[in-house]
DNA sequence: TTGTAGGCGTTATCAG
DNA sequence: CTGATAACGCCTACAA
C-alpha cells in the first residue's frame, strides 16, 4: 500500500527527470482535486472547504510546490514588483533609504527590482528594463528628464520621485522642504551674528542642493547681509576642502560661516579648516552641513546640520506609490516634510527663539524660526 | 489614404480602450507579418531578413511595444532576475557593495531583485519570495542556516555567499581571507613592539569578525605574547567606545593596541580614547580597524586598517553566480581574496618587511608577511 | 464548494 | 527566412 508520502516522492523524481517544475497541476493530481482548487488554496480569501485546503497544502508541502509568480502576473497583469531607481551617490550618502524603502515595499506585499545608476546616461537603459519587467510602479531617487516623465504618463506607469522636484511637472513627489531648510540655516547663523557667508553647493543635476542654496541666499539677502561667495561642489569629501579654499581665495579672507550642501562636504571642509589651515572651528569659522549622516554625529565632528526624516519619507514614498497603483487614479500628490535642526558644535549659535538681528528690510521678525 | 502612422494611432487607442497591453500580435497584424516574425526580431541572433526586421521595429516603436518579460520567462524558464539578499548592516557599512553587485549583474543582462533583512528571522519569508519569483540565482550577504542551504540544493537554485563561510557546507562563496587578515594585523603590530592587546569583536552571527579575531589571537599566541583581552561588540560606533572601556577595565590598564572588528568600531574607540579618556593615539595606544570604509580615510581619523577589494569581490560574485546559472553544473567554488594593508596614523608600525621579533616557538620566521 | 475551459503573451518546433 | 501550432503555469468566469 502506497502512502501519499511515497507517491509524492515518486512524482517528484519523475518531474525532476522531465526537467520541469512542480506545477499546480501536479499537486492537483496527487491530491485528487482539480487544478483550480489548488489555485484557490493559494489565493487568500478564496472559497475553499477546510478539508480541501488542508489536503492541498499538505500535498503542496510534500512536493515543495510554490506558485509561479511569472505565470500569475501574466494573467493578473500585476507583477507585484516595484522598480527602485537610485543613483550610487544617493545610496552612498543615505544607505538607510534603500533599506527603508525596501522594507516598506515588502510590507505592502511587493518586491523591489533594483536599478542603480552610475551615470545619468544609464537612465534610458534602465527604463527599457522597467517596461519589460512590467513592474507595477517606480520610485526614483534619480534625475529624470521631462521626456522620461512623459513616457511614464503615456504608459500609465505610476511614478514617485524621491527628493527631486521638477518645475512645472505634474508628478508624485516626496521631498523635504530644502528651500525652507536653507532659509532656516541662514536665519540661525545670521541671528548669531555671522555676516559673511561662503556656500559650497552641490552638483548641477541635484535639485536638492540647488534649493538649499537658493533658500540660504534668499534669506541672507532678506536680512541685508553681504552676498555670500558661492562655489560648486560634487557632494564628496574632497569638494569640502577644495570648496573652502576656493571661498577663501575669492573672498581674500576667511568667512564667518560656510554652509555646505551636504554633510560629507561639511566634514571635508571642517577637516581642511582644522588640520590644514589651522583654523578654530567654530571660533574663527562656523561650518554647517545638511543631512545628519551617521559620521556627522561622531565625537570628532559633532556637526551642526539638518536632518531629513528619511524613514518617514521612505514610508511616505511607498505609501504614495501603492495608493496610486491600487486606485488606478492618475491624480498626483506632493508630500513635503520638514527638516530637524541639529545643534552641533561646529557653529556659534544663539539658542533657538532668541531675538535675531532686525532685518534690513524692516519687515516684522518671523514669529518662530523652528 | 491611411499611413501606417495613422493606423498605429488608431490601434493604440483601441488597445487602450480594451484595457489590455500592446502585444507582439498587435505589432504583427499592423506590420502584416506573423507573430513569430515579431518575436524573432526581438531575439538577438535570430534569423530574420533585414526588410522584415526594419518594418517590425518601426511598427513596434510606433506602438510603444516592448516584449513582456513575464511571458518570456514562462516559456524560457529563465527570469533573468537574480535575488540579492543583504542585511541592513552590510549595506550601511559597505554601501558600495550593492552598487557594484547591481552593476555587475546588469552588465550580464540580468536584473536584481532586492531583499533587505532587518532581522535574522526574516530569512524564511524572503526565501519564500525568492522561490515564487523564479529568480535564476541568489547572492546572499547574510547568514543562512544549513537548512536554508539545503533547500537551495534541493531546488537546484544557484547560490553564492558573500563574505560568509559555512563550516562543512558545500557552497559557492566569495570571501576575503579574514583569518589571514587578522594574523597580518597582529604580526605588524607585534613587530612594532606592541605586547598587550585588546580585541573588540563583532556580533555572534558574523563569521567575518569571528575569523578576524581568531586569526589575530592565533598569531599573538604563536608569537608568545600575553593573551589579548577580548570583548564583544555590535559593529557600531558605540560598541567601539564601550569596548575600549571594557578592555581597560578588565586589564586594569591601557593596552598597547586595540584591534577592532570593523572600522566604525575602531573610530568609536579612537574618539573615546582621544576625546573622552584623553589618550594619545598612537602615542599611548594603537588602534586598528578592518574594512577601510570611507570615513577611515578622513583627516580626523586616518585609520590604520585593512581594505577588502569590494569591487573585485562583487564582480567575482556576479561572475561565479552567472557561471553556475549558465553551466547548469552544480559544482561549487570558493574565491578568496586578500586584504590590503592601509598604513594609517593610528598605530605605531615599523615598515613592512622589517624583522619581526623571533617567534617564541622557535619556528623559522615567515618569508613574507604581506 | 468544486470542476471545466479559455486565455494571459511569449518562445520553440517544425514544415514550407 | 517565414508562418502555424503547441506549450509555459496560472487565474477566473461559468456551469454543475
Amino acid at each position: 500500500m502506497s502512502t501519499v508520502e511515497h507517491r509524492a516522492a515518486a512524482l517528484k523524481a519523475l518531474i525532476a527527470s522531465e526537467h520541469r517544475r512542480v506545477t499546480s497541476y501536479d499537486v492537483a493530481t496527487l491530491a485528487g482535486v482539480s487544478q483550480s482548487a489548488v489555485s484557490r488554496c493559494f489565493k487568500p480569501g478564496a472559497s475553499v472547504s477546510k478539508t480541501t485546503y488542508e489536503l492541498v497544502m499538505k500535498v503542496a508541502a510534500l512536493l515543495d510546490y510554490i506558485p509561479n509568480a511569472a505565470a500569475r502576473s501574466l494573467i493578473t497583469r500585476r507583477s507585484n514588483m516595484v522598480a527602485l531607481i537610485i543613483t550610487n551617490q544617493a545610496n552612498l550618502y543615505y544607505p538607510e533609504l534603500l533599506a527603508e524603502v525596501s522594507q516598506q515595499i515588502n510590507a505592502r506585499g511587493k518586491r523591489v527590482l533594483l536599478f542603480t545608476l552610475q551615470r545619468e546616461s544609464q537612465v534610458d537603459h534602465v527604463l527599457a528594463d522597467v517596461w519589460q519587467y512590467q513592474v507595477d510602479g517606480v520610485i526614483a531617487a534619480a534625475q529624470l528628464s521631462p521626456v522620461h516623465i512623459a513616457e511614464f504618463e503615456r504608459r500609465g506607469m505610476p511614478l514617485v520621485l524621491f527628493n527631486r522636484t521638477m518645475r512645472d511637472q505634474i508628478v508624485n513627489t516626496v521631498t523635504c522642504d530644502h528651500l525652507e531648510a536653507g532659509r532656516l540655516l541662514a536665519s540661525r547663523l545670521a541671528a548669531a551674528g555671522h555676516r559673511q557667508f561662503g556656500i559650497i553647493g552641490g552638483g548641477r543635476d541635484s535639485s536638492v542642493a540647488t534649493e538649499r542654496q537658493r533658500g540660504a541666499c534668499e534669506r541672507l539677502a532678506e536680512l541685508g547681509l553681504p552676498p555670500p561667495v558661492v562655489v560648486p561642489g560634487q557632494y564628496d569629501y574632497r569638494s569640502g576642502a577644495a570648496g573652502l579654499k576656493a571661498v577663501i581665495a575669492q573672498l581674500g579672507t576667511v568667512p564667518d560661516a560656510v554652509i555646505c550642501g551636504s554633510d560629507v562636504m561639511a566634514i571635508g571642509c571642517l577637516d581642511c579648516a582644522r588640520h590644514e589651515l589651522g583654523l578654530d572651528v567654530p571660533g574663527q569659522l562656523s561650518v554647517a552641513g545638511f543631512d545628519a549622516v551617521e559620521p556627522s554625529n561622531w565625537a570628532s565632528y559633532n556637526l551642526t546640520t539638518l536632518r531629513q526624516p528619511v524613514p518617514r519619507m521612505a514610508a511616505a514614498a511607498a505609501d504614495l506609490l501603492c495608493e496610486r497603483i491600487d486606485s488606478h487614479d492618475p491624480g498626483t500628490e506632493k508630500r513635503v516634510f520638514s527638516v530637524e535642526f541639529i545643534d552641533g558644535a561646529t557653529a556659534r549659535l544663539t539658542p533657538a527663539g532668541a531675538t535675531p538681528p532686525r532685518v534690513a528690510t524692516g519687515l516684522p521678525r518671523p514669529v518662530a524660526i523652528m
